[in-house]
DNA sequence: TTGTATATACCGGGAAACTGGTATTTTTTA
DNA sequence: TAAAAAATACCAGTTTCCCGGTATATACAA
């Protein structure tokens, strides 16, 4: 194999998760911070300046969530390989970035070692997913989250921030009775049958 | 002023964390990470053996909260001084910290520089607080996660699973006006009115 | 151009949640 | 041990949500 330095990317809102990063994987071999981001915004123009080999992209973002990212990442830079971070261990995470083409998954307890082995994997062409992953109990379904129409992302939001129907419909400039369909339409696109469980699975998906 | 090494604590269930402040640390003079601790009972034995002059306390740990082993230190150990760690910017974190004894607040936005600052701070005897705090357009409500009793985060967790009032009943054998009594504490106790958004809340910090 | 998706709007009945009370027992803590 | 906190239970009135329908206009894609 060649002695080609490894260029990383590390997106995370966090400067101490980047600092932290940063430091650590200094120390290894081969491999070079290319740069860092603390939004999404900021990784594309980036990527755009330098050809990164492995991004490290914390799902929670402040502009888009780190999914999108990731799905975005895949499209315009397929040479660059996308690590999750995360705090989370949900499977549905895991799943959803797999989906966007995610190479691997670490959640932040995360050792040392496990971050050489992640990169040294996904450099490889293998997959690399934390090995805590799946311990622990998942509440909610397992099931993609569906597709959503603006419409219905703009409604869920509100939803979300506790808004009735009668109070989306005014904001809107709608119908009671169309915000009531739309909520009709959120629900049995998650299927579920009630707003508490919608805007669970709404949060943990990042929809919201 | 003497020239003593300065021994830290770091209690954080994320070993990324952990490594990183460790890898920021030791590049600072005078300085030395005497121990870390991924909870707060191993903190504890620690601070037994070992003398520590500063202990960086994530909030979120995963026995007891981040507030209470602030408390306990400060009590046990009064010579060890508490810089409390969190992602959160919300000013109720950093009041109850103070509260119960902390000298620092940093959250894990901040630079290397501000941890510099911070350790230098309460080694003077100074309080110092991240100056971020408070600025950050917070979507939702800014208040206190408010304390929840064993009961209410059980009745909590059932409401963001999809379950009715009724059902949460059943299960818990309980009466389902008692479920409502609980329903209508955690309405009060987050200060909102209605389920959507106590939701949101709840998961945003991770309750649920 | 002819479906398909999206967004809009309406109706009625029933279920669940929310409001504002009161009140007793048990457990925990000062 | 006395006071405070937590858990239990009840009631009635109101609002909001949920469910099962129907229906029209528009935009976008096959």
């Amino acid at each position: 194999m060649e002695n080609k330095i490894t260029k990383i990317l590390l997106v995370d809102d966090h400067t101490l998760v980047i600092e932290g990063m940063k430091a650590l994987l200094e120390r290894i071999p081969d491999i070079q911070v290319a740069g860092t981001a603390g939004n999404a915004f900021d990784a594309i123009a980036l990527l755009k300046k330098t050809e990164v080999d492995v991004a490290f992209v914390d799902i929670n973002l402040p502009d888009i969530s780190g999914i999108e990212l990731c799905s975005k990442i895949r499209k315009e830079f397929p040479h660059t390989q996308v690590i999750a971070l995360s705090t989370f261990k949900q499977r549905s995470y895991v799943t959803q970035m797999i989906g966007n083409g995610a190479a691997g998954y670490l959640v932040k307890s995360a050792g040392r070692e496990e971050i050489e082995t992640a990169i040294q994997s996904v450099l490889a062409g293998k997959m690399y997913f934390s090995t805590e992953i799946g311990n622990a109990p998942e509440l909610i379904n397992e099931n993609d989250p569906p597709t959503l129409t603006k419409r219905e992302k703009e409604i869920m939001q509100l939803i979300a921030e506790g808004k009735t129907s009668g109070e989306i419909a005014s904001q809107l400039f709608l119908s009671t009775y169309t915000v009531d369909t739309h909520r009709k339409n959120l629900l049995t696109k998650f299927e579920v049958n009630n707003t508490a469980l919608l805007i669970t699975i709404a949060t943990k998906h990042g929809i919201v």
